[in-house]
RNA sequence: CGCGGGAUGGAGCAGCCAGGUAGCUCGUCAGGCUCAUAACCUGAAGGUCGUAGGUUCAAAUCCUACUCCCGCAACCA
């Protein structure tokens, strides 16, 4: 069983850009699973409690709650926008999760993990949050953002984070792959170096925050958020839960022969991802062979400039999915990044990547194979042609796409498994204009030599036999536009089908193929000039 | 000495971890083709791989120093 996981979204206002690569990348790899034939869980949703919150919905004049249900809904309504076909949905203010959260809370105590303990500290009484001198301006003081600071003494729970500090720094080392890519374990490595070993604070008095969960043993406190954040990861996967329609425990995570992935975003790797989660489970009792890998993607960094003029500047992925259509988003957003590193959005290359390899490369190569299979062949394909050596070559470009595709996808290369596609069918328009099929046909016509009929036939074929292998391994990044091409190819299986399946001959012999009608429709931009 | 990433033909990137003909897409130029979504194909020009040293038979790749950019360090993926 294959797990994943996102980061859950932080319901303070409207997803970005961000937030619409995780999930589409997370949906991406899901389906890519799939199509190998893995049995997968998806598990994404929203981040509800917390002091943002309760300060925006307050100037906002309404209750948390409500708050935090209208700014749900915007993040599960782009999901739905988008093709982000999750299994299952987490939000921290479901009962569940706070059963769940309770319990952790208290199996902690008992274990002796967790103490109360008073500290003073300067406090931003218009901020309602403690200071550190992180806060302090380049005079060394507090400027007057913070309004007046005041020092005062507060009692608060705390966890033992810095008594398992030894045990996570030798996990990192013995762990390789608990990070990827790996360049990034330096940044958890360094971190917990320089760590002055303090415990983790996890309790707020109500006095001051009111939403959040409650402490099972102490109700004039409610959990520090990113405590309650982390554990949606178990507790919707069903974490000592009594029945219920949460999924199995043991199927997900305690018996899962595979370990859980978690994507997430390179900013909260450091520390809550690496360093909280791990140590967290590791003082509930999870086995070394228990901790989550973690898959941290780099950033889309928007640079107001670069933005086309001649297309406006739209990054609100919402408006982006009306204007060009979810699909085209989807593959940007896979297809110019390598995972883990930084990329530009560029609205120019959005609309270039889908012209050029879309539009262009594999929409025109299904087109013209169909419309010449229609007007010379009666739209009949014929498997039973030799093969010459140019056919076996195309066979080869084929089988090393393939193969090239699923290692960069199992490495969660999206960006190169696209590109090996694209490089498969870059060799198709390449051999339809050495193969010339167009002028054998008039060669027939004049020598009705029923070999050159049969050549154009071979020909046609091994062109819609590569469309229809491509509308496979493109399926997880388009799943729509693939089962357009699945169903002008007229092969309704091939939607079922899983990678293993994929050999020469998903065409059969006598077959009747569909007319063609253009998947991807060209982008034209309209240029002021 | 806070941490991390980056600097490769006009643009955007890959290659670097496991040294050995510098690769991809776009753009430019010149041809070709016409089945096809003004799509497709072929060829060409264009790079001393940030700088300076070092290791090596051999360095974009390893080591050292330096310069410049970006992000984080402050709720923001």
């Amino acid at each position: 069983m294959f797990y994943l996981t996102t980061a859950i979204d932080y319901t303070n206002g409207s997803p970005h850009i961000g937030h619409a690569y995780e999930k589409v990348l997370a949906d991406v790899i899901a389906r890519y699973r799939r199509l190998r034939g893995d049995e997968v869980y998806f598990l994404t949703g929203v981040d509800q409690h917390g002091q943002k919150v309760q300060q925006t919905a307050e100037k906002e004049g309404v209750h948390p709650a409500t708050f935090v249900k209208r700014t749900t809904k915007k993040f599960s309504a782009l999901w739905e926008k988008l093709g982000v076909d999750y299994d299952g949905w987490a939000e921290t203010i479901d009962d569940r999760h706070k059963a769940c959260v309770g319990k952790i809370l208290q199996d902690l105590k008992d274990k002796g993990q967790l103490y109360k303990k008073s500290k003073k500290d300067l406090y931003s009484v218009r901020q309602e949050q403690f200071l550190t001198d992180r806060d302090r301006n380049e005079q060394g003081e507090f400027g007057p953002e913070w309004g007046e600071v005041i020092e005062i003494e507060e009692e608060n729970w705390y966890f033992k984070l810095s008594e398992h500090a030894e045990w996570l720094k030798a996990f990192l080392e013995s762990t390789p792959d608990f990070i990827i890519p790996g360049f990034r374990k330096a940044e958890v490595a360094n971190a917990l170096e320089r760590s002055p070993g303090l415990d983790l604070c996890i309790s707020r008095p109500k006095s001051r925050l009111r939403w959040g969960i409650e402490f099972p043993f102490d109700p004039e406190y409610v959990t520090y958020v990113w405590f309650d954040a982390l554990i949606n990861y178990i507790s919707f996967a069903g974490y000592l839960s009594e029945g219920g329609e949460l999924p199995d425990f043991a199927k997900l995570w305690s018996e899962n022969p595979t370990r859980p992935v978690h994507i997430i975003g390179k900013d909260i790797l450091v520390p809550a991802h690496g360093i909280y989660w791990p140590i967290m489970l590791h003082a509930m009792g999870f086995a070394d062979d228990r901790i989550p890998q973690i898959l941290v993607h780099g950033w889309w960094n928007i640079r107001g400039e670069k933005m086309s003029k001649s297309l406006g500047n739209i990054v609100d992925p919402n408006e982006l999915a009306d204007k060009f259509g979810p699909e085209a988003v989807r593959y940007y957003l896979v297809r110019d990044i390598i995972t883990g590193k930084d990329s530009d959005f560029d609205l120019d290359r959005l609309v270039m990547l889908y012209n050029t390899e879309l539009a262009n490369a594999l929409g025109n190569l299904c087109n013209r194979a169909l419309n010449m299979s229609q007007t010379f062949t009666d739209g009949v394909i014929r498997t039973d042609g030799e093969p010459t050596a140019d056919d076996l070559e195309l066979r080869k470009s084929l089988a090393d796409s393939i193969a090239d595709y699923r290692t960069a996808m199992d490495d969660y290369d999206i960006s190169r498994g696209l590109e090996a596609i694209n490089r498969h069918v870059v060799h198709c328009n390449g051999y339809a204009e050495r193969m010339k099929p167009w002028e054998l046909n008039k060669a027939w016509k004049t020598s009705n030599d029923p070999a050159v009929k049969e050549r154009v036939g071979t020909i046609l074929y091994h062109l819609a036999e590569s469309v229809a292998h491509a509308a496979v391994l493109l399926s997880p990044v388009l799943p729509e536009a693939t089962a357009k091409l699945a169903s002008q190819l007229a092969l309704p299986g091939l939607t079922d089908l899983k990678l293993n399946d994929l050999a020469w001959g998903l065409i059969p012999d006598g077959h009747s193929i569909g007319k063609p009608k253009p998947v991807f429709p060209r982008i034209v931009v309209e240029d002021p000039a």
